[in-house]
DNA sequence: ATGTCACAAACTTTGTGA
């Protein structure tokens, strides 16, 4: 069984791209966030083309998660009991899916933009919330995956000092992942496929990618039952390479 | 590091979000 989570940025405009990649890299399961794209025009129709079904959750023009199974898809849910909404809204930040006998999650957490923003409140309890809704839905192997927007670790960061008084890093953001871990969640690691650090996200600008000024900061937390079939794990970030990619590298967890 | 990208409306340029 191959697992894969990508923060693709826009569905539409990665569309050659993911099929490209759907194909060469054969996973079973697949979450996708950042589609940027409302439910009905995400493109089900090509990449059933490849064997996938799709459950997607979008807004339109931001956030919005999809799951894509090869191995059947039951029990589909948008959004989560007791989802926080934004300035009035609740975004499409999370979809679930059980597929191939795993209960999955596409999650995408709000950025925060800065300690002083609504937003990062908003960040803050959109992941008590989700943790709270979980809870009901443990005791079956699990797989919350996705982009979190939170760097576990200073080690998760290229340059941990420029990243004081921001998000993505703050002992209370981190927190809010241990409390995911408090409920067995393990973080499966990704292997990188070039250096020491398994980064998956590098900023567009200033040749960030070129010089791995990266940051991990998308996550594949599973419950005890599949960390345990995991095999391998690894960032492709051959995937961020050429033309036209997504500022985000999949992940891919290949489950024995 | 603030150097790019994607989107949509104000629509051949700008504002927003990341």
């Amino acid at each position: 069984m191959r697992l894969a989570t990508w923060n693709v940025n826009s569905v539409k405009a990665r569309l050659p791209r993911l099929l490209e990649w759907l194909g060469e890299t054969k996973p079973d399961i697949v979450c996708l966030q950042e589609t940027k794209c409302a439910a009905l025009a995400f493109p089900a129709a090509e990449v059933g083309e490849l064997g996938y079904v799709t459950a997607a959750h979008g807004d339109g023009r931001w956030n919005g998660v999809a799951v894509l199974s090869k191995v059947g898809m039951s029990d589909v849910a948008l959004g989560f009991p007791g989802e926080p909404a934004y300035e009035g809204v609740r975004e499409s930040r999370a979809v679930g899916a059980t597929c191939g006998g795993l209960r999955i999650w596409s999650l995408y957490a709000p950025n925060g933009r800065t300690l002083d923003s609504p937003h990062y409140a908003y960040k803050l309890e959109w992941f008590a919330a989700y943790r709270a809704a979980l809870a009901d839905e443990l005791g079956q192997p699990l797989v919350a995956c996705g982009d979190f927007n939170v760097a576990p670790t200073d080690d998760d960061v290229w340059d941990p000092a420029l990243f004081a008084g921001s998000t993505h890093v703050t002992p209370a953001e981190r927190g809010e992942l241990a409390e995911l871990r408090a409920l067995g969640l393990h973080d499966v690691v990704p292997t990188p496929m070039k250096g020491p650090h398994p980064y998956m996200y590098w900023d567009y600008r200033a040749g960030m990618f070129h010089q791995n000024k990266g940051m991990r900061i998308d996550l594949v937390y599973a419950s005890t039952d599949v960390a345990d079939r995991v095999r391998s794990a690894y960032v492709d970030r051959e995937a961020r390479k050429g033309k036209g990619p997504s500022d985000h590298a999949p992940i891919v967890v290949d489950l024995i």
